[in-house]
DNA sequence: ACCTGAACACCGTTCAAGT
DNA sequence: ACCTGAACACCGTTCAAGT
């Protein structure tokens, strides 16, 4: 039953989903796999590559039009959808500064500047709300009940 | 030759500007204070708080006035004095959202959401441009000599 | 092409014991 | 109060070898 890359990341991103960011380790990917350690490097040369392809994934069905609010909405909700999943592009990302495809997406319909900001925001924005909400999970903080309305409200600060 | 709190403190941030976040790991911190690793736990309960008193002390000389533009300029000086600095602070200050002291005296001199877009907007970009320069510097993306002046450009749209 | 086995050089953390 | 010694349960990565 050999594996592809497409297997690689899918199983990495189930790890990611069900364990978080934390305990997705290479050696916790290829146990999901059902695969030794070693095995991983035969698909990607290292563990950031492969978060780059988790981060790439959970971005891929987002599309971005000249409505930035609701893209940027969209944006959160994408990532809102896995666990740590802001995190996990947030980390690959964030040294992609100008080399992003959705910044560029999001260029195109705007302003360079504008659609910089706008990323950054909200990637940050929902990488607290996860942050935030996996804190008040486990109790060690009292649950916001109004993040996704402090989102739009910073959306509309920017866009306005 | 007895540590203190501060001189753990103190031993992790030169760790951390001499390595990055990579490398500072508890044990180097350990061998920064010419100490055993196990010995880090007698002032410090884990390693996410140890990098939660590293974020207060980058951040403990910033202070915040009437003027956001240049109040958010001095914070993201704060930050890039330090490698990863913004890192740091990001990954720690993200799971305290409103309970962050910094969005608080910026609330003061403004208003909550203005305050949170703003905080999220500063240390996400001094994020991107630290992980940018670091990529820049071992030569696996271009240079981008715009980062500072895309940071105030970013600032005047969040602030008009 | 895809994988195993074995190894290397690390981690964070705990805990009894020393001074 | 502050630290050592020794251990536990992990990491990411490499590389020769198998099929």
């Amino acid at each position: 039953v050999a594996n592809t890359l497409d297997d690689v990341v899918a199983g990495a991103l189930r790890v990611l989903d069900g364990y978080g960011l934390e305990f997705c380790s290479m050696r916790r990917v290829a146990a999901q796999l059902e695969v030794r350690p070693s095995a991983l490097y035969h698909h990607v040369p290292d563990k950031q590559t492969l978060l780059g392809l988790m981060a790439d994934r959970i971005l891929a069905d987002v599309t971005v039009d000249a409505d930035l609010a609701a893209s940027s909405t969209r944006l959160r909700a994408a990532m809102l959808a896995v666990r740590d999943g802001a995190e996990v592009v947030a980390t690959t990302a964030a040294f992609r500064l100008g080399g992003f495809a959705l910044e560029a997406d999001l260029a195109a319909h705007s302003d360079p500047d504008v659609a910089r900001t706008l990323l950054l925001y909200v990637v940050g924005h929902t990488q607290a709300t996860q942050l935030h909400r996996q804190a008040a999970a486990v109790g060690i903080v009292e649950a916001d009940p109004d993040l996704d309305a402090s989102f739009e409200r910073g959306l509309a600060i920017i866009l306005r």
